[in-house]
DNA sequence: ACTGTCGGGACACCCCGTTATT
DNA sequence: AATAACGGGGTGTCCCGACAGT
């Protein structure tokens, strides 16, 4: 039966786990396998029949935080009759994305990016995410510009000067996490960006 | 005499320049101090004669780093006559700033970054130059709204706004550099932002 | 039934097949358990099946060869009237063991040797072929004593002389194939020595 | 001075003769870094500074070991006015060369031969050795031709067989040391060979 | 009979820092 | 000030074998 199956799914999870764990504790070159292995409370055998490297257990934490963020990108639906209102509403969505700045996920991804300023590979995986975010945004202000609430820019461009506010506020939130409402702070500062993007003809 | 000196002082720096280019392109961790000997062209023994330890290293790399930034932040000083004129002359300063992201500038500050998340004083003085700039933007808003080109807001908050838009676009820069013309993307942002601040009961 | 016993003995001719490659190849200590499954296309769980131990296939293997070569002294019967007849008759049918030289047997042999050099046990299997070829000498100089074509001499040494130089001859051949016509300069050794056994008074 | 120098290379020759005897009594593979040093009485760090590999030390070996073979090979300056004379002198030199089989060289001949199935390179200086005594013996059987000791017959062939039955007898010398009186077989051996060699006509 | 999962352990290589030496 | 030799201590990787499961 599937129950072999299962166990073995079981434990390359538990190895997952442990691994995120540590490397988002103490950084991926300074945690070692055996490491892993004693908080997993498995042994280096059942480690290296599920990952051939310690290197791919990082691969595999990487792709599964993408599929995670995935995940995390449907459930941003923007709700809202016009482009501006859909933003706001994102935007207000956001406070798990600031929430989650405190556990180790920040830790994990600045171990993600090491990582990918090295290898190439890497690189393309980290900054995918980037990019669909960045086009996501640019028909979002196309479709603005269509319907008339949002002035006639360039859509590449005004993508990527919204993208930049959100990043620049995420950042902000992981250096400092209490030195600031960051919900309110990106709230204020999205209004004020769209703002200057708004139509005022349409008024 | 000051002959010795001399030569002591080129040695150190020799280290310094070494082991910021081993840093950046293998990281903290991987690097040996032999490879950093190695490419100083010098023994370990002279290594351990100007730094106790290969943290030591990191640490003088790190405040070497801050003074370099301390400098950038003088010669940033802004021309015109309203606040929001400087501003934008800024901007067209940051031109250097994209530029250096190509070069292994952000491998090292992405080092700095993960070291900082371990070590609590690290990571104050790597986040000193965060709080600089958010004060510095602070005063400027408090100044702009007091000449009055500024519409009212609070000063806080708007500075983290705008410095949550230079620092997304600087990321993105690094993320992307040839994914657009970064420094037109600042220069219409900033501009977008500014008008969405700017007193139109001024005017 | 016999359906499955046809079955397992393939398995572990199979894996013995495997074994003998590996170990030719990389020397029994390189050689995993593993590398032998997967060359055999099996699980390991099969080799613990009909193995005991890696060294229990090692000895498997020597007693394979051992029985080859058993095999291979039977077939060199020699023919002829004369000991010395025979002896050269016996030096023509060497044709096939330096034909073999280039394969991997030699490796596999130096392996053999290089565990027996090691464990008694198996350096009594290994060097047991030797003495059944020296005696079978011994014999034949007896023989060729008796009936008066060989000049008298201790047999014992003069079967080691003989075994001497096949011995060195095969090793030459081992060494450096493409150095001689191995099997011309055979001939003409065995009949120089030869002529150096003969008794000349019979003529 | 010469001091640090000196105690470097004494610490070299202690790792080369531990590696020695270890390597003789278990076995490149089985043998561990660590054995060779806890004998040498020294650190890893000792032998990571000398040798650059675990492969390297047995390098080092080898050449070691051809060294001491050319040094052997001059020593067996042959002496006698005609060259089967010479022959029979040399024969009666090889007293210590048995007497070496006893101890542990066979062993280490055997490693050396071992790994030079597997490598090229560990290959050509393992046989180098045998290329120069074949030579050595094909210069002397020419000798012995022209100086009509010998009759006429292919130097280069008849060398061969000369080594053939050195090398056999060598062989033999290490399977079975108390097997015989190998100095006398020699001497018997080399006897009769030369016997079919020797000119008949010149008496 | 055969498979996949796992445990426990070893081993080569390397690395940081110290010390004797110049 | 600078070098080379060295000590001691990991770390990633792999390997042999066991065993539950089919």
């Amino acid at each position: 039966m599937a129950r072999q199956q299962e166990r073995s799914e079981e434990t390359r999870t538990r190895l997952l786990d442990s691994a995120q764990e540590c490397f988002a504790r103490r950084g991926y070159d300074a945690t070692g396998v055996a490491e892993i292995c004693r908080r997993a409370k498995l042994s280096k055998g059942a480690f290296y029949h599920h990952f051939s490297t310690k290197h791919d257990v990082f691969m595999a934490l990487l792709y599964r935080w993408l599929g995670e963020l995935d995940q995390q990108m449907l459930l941003m639906r923007a709700e809202g009759n016009t482009v501006p209102q859909q933003i706001q509403s994102m935007v207000s969505l956001a406070r798990n994305v600031f929430a989650a700045a405190g556990d180790s996920r920040f830790a994990l991804l600045l171990e993600f990016w090491g990582q990918a300023a090295r290898d190439p590979a890497t690189w393309q995986a980290t900054i995918q995410p980037y990019y669909r975010y960045r086009d996501f945004f640019a028909v979002m202000v196309e479709t603005g510009i269509a319907e008339g609430t949002l002035r006639p820019t360039d859509p590449a461009t005004t993508a990527r000067v919204i993208l930049a506010l959100a990043m620049g506020l995420f950042l902000q939130g992981l250096f400092d996490p209490a030195g600031a409402n960051w919900e309110h702070v990106a709230q204020v500062g999205m209004e004020t960006l769209l703002n200057g993007l708004r139509n005022h003809d349409s008024e």
